[in-house]
DNA sequence: TAGATTGTTAATCGATTAACAATC
DNA sequence: TAGATTGTTAATCGATTAACAATC
C-alpha cells in the first residue's frame, strides 16, 4: 500500500484514460505513448505520465505503454474487479432508466435489488430486477454484502432515505437527488451526478458566450 | 464586461452556491456571512469571497450578504434569465426521464422540442411534449432560436447527432451519451453527463476505503 | 547502436488561504 | 462608537508543465 493521498484531479482522469484506452483496443492498436494519448485527450505528455507514476511504472522506454495491460492496470486501479455490488433506492424514471439501460456489470457492479415505497411499483420486474417494498429491506438484503446506493428518490426524501442507507451500513451513495446530502456518518462515499449544476455550468458558458460574440460584433460595426 | 476569464472551478461552486442561497433563502434567513456560508458549504470564508469578487462586490462590511440579493446575482450571472431553450434528442430511457421529471424551467431553459428517430415513439405526447421525427427538424424548429441539446441518444449514434446539431448552429450540447464527442466545430459548448465516469470514481474511493479498513484492522491483529 | 520514450526532479503556473486595511 | 465583516493584496500550497538522465 504505497500510494499515499492522490489528488482527486488524478482519480477523475483515470475513468476518462480508461475510456481512451478502451477505445485504442477497439481501433486494434497495441502501443500508445504518452504523447499520442494526451493529444487524443487533450492533455500533456507529461501529465499522463505524472498521472500513471502515482500508481507504479506501466510503460517501458522508447516503446511506451501496451494499451492492453494498461487498460486492465487502470480497470483494476479503479476497482471494476473488486466484484462490488449495489442497490437502486428509488424507482422513479431515473432509477428506473438506470435499472433499465445502465450497463452495471460493465463497470464491475452487480445490480442486487431495488426498492421503493410506491405499493402500485412493488412487485414490477424491471429488466430482470423485482422492486421491492422499501420495508422489506431487512429479509431482502439478508445474508447479501450491498456496496453502494443508488440514491434517486424524491428531493424531499433525499436525506432521510440517505441516512437509512448509511445506517445499513452501505458505504457508497451515488446521489441523483440534486439534493447535498447530510449524512451523520462520515465514512459514507457521496459521488453527486447534478444535473442541475451540470446544466447551470452549461448556461453559464452559454451566456458567456453570446456575451463575447455580441461584443465581437460590436466591434465590427464600429469598423 | 470586465471579468476576463473566470476559471472553471469558481463557475463549478456558482451554482453550488445557488443551492446554499436557496436553502437559506426556504429557511427564512436574510442575510449570510461568508464564514457561515462556508461553514455550511465546507469552504473557507476567503474562498467564497475571492470568488464572489470575480463577478462585484455584493457584500457590505459589517453585515455580509443579503441572501436575496445574492442568490438572484448568481442565477443571473449563470444566466437563468437569459430565456434559454433546448431540446432533446433521443428520448430513450433517459431522454424521457429528462422531460418527464426534470424542471428546465426552474433553471430557466424552455424545453422546446424532443426528437427521435423510431416511428413507434413519434407523435406520443410526453409531459406535454410531442416527440418529432428527427427528420421533421426543419419544420419543427423552423423560426425558432435553440440555444441547447440534450443529447441522450444511444453511444454509437453519439458523435453523428452531435455533429448534426451543431451545424444546426445550436450553441450547447448537454451530453449524456457517456461518449467523449468529438465535434468539428470548435465553438459548440460540451456538457458532460458522463455517469461511467461517476461511478468508476466512486467505485474508486469504494475501494480505497476498504483497503484503508483492511490494514487498519491488520493493525489492530498485530497487537 | 541510434532513436524514442519513459519516470522523475525541478520550474512554473494557478488556486486557495491568510492577513488586514477599509468601512458599514 | 465598537464590533463585524467585507474586498483585496500577499503568502502559501498544490497541480501542471518542462527538462532530462536512464534505458528499452
Amino acid at each position: 500500500m504505497k500510494q499515499l493521498k492522490i489528488s482527486n484531479n488524478v482519480i477523475r482522469r483515470l475513468p476518462r484514460y480508461l475510456r481512451a484506452l478502451e477505445e485504442l483496443k477497439a481501433e486494434g492498436a497495441d502501443r500508445v505513448s504518452s504523447s499520442s494519448l494526451g493529444e487524443k485527450m487533450g492533455l500533456t505528455s507529461s501529465q499522463i505520465r505524472q498521472d500513471f507514476s502515482c500508481f507504479g511504472e506501466f510503460g517501458q522506454q522508447g516503446y511506451g505503454y501496451n494499451v492492453k495491460d494498461l487498460s486492465t492496470e487502470i480497470a483494476s486501479i479503479l476497482g471494476t474487479d473488486r466484484g462490488f455490488s449495489l442497490v437502486v433506492v428509488g424507482v422513479g424514471n431515473i432509477g428506473r432508466a438506470l435499472i433499465e439501460s445502465f450497463c452495471f456489470a460493465q463497470y464491475g457492479f452487480e445490480l442486487a435489488a431495488a426498492f421503493d415505497i410506491r405499493e402500485e411499483l412493488v412487485g414490477k420486474v424491471i429488466n430482470g430486477v423485482e422492486v421491492k417494498n422499501v420495508y422489506d429491506y431487512k429479509q431482502v438484503l439478508e445474508g447479501k454484502k450491498i456496496d453502494a446506493a443508488v440514491l434517486s428518490v424524491p428531493k424531499r426524501l433525499a436525506n432521510e432515505a440517505a441516512n437509512a442507507i448509511a445506517d445499513l451500513g452501505i458505504k457508497a451513495i451515488w446521489n441523483f437527488t440534486n439534493v447535498e446530502l447530510s449524512i451523520e456518518n462520515p465514512n459514507v462515499i457521496v459521488e453527486d451526478i447534478h444535473f442541475s449544476d451540470s446544466l447551470l455550468t452549461m448556461s453559464y458558458y452559454l451566456a458567456e458566450s453570446i456575451d463575447i460574440n455580441d461584443s465581437d460584433s460590436n466591434k465590427q460595426e464600429k469598423m
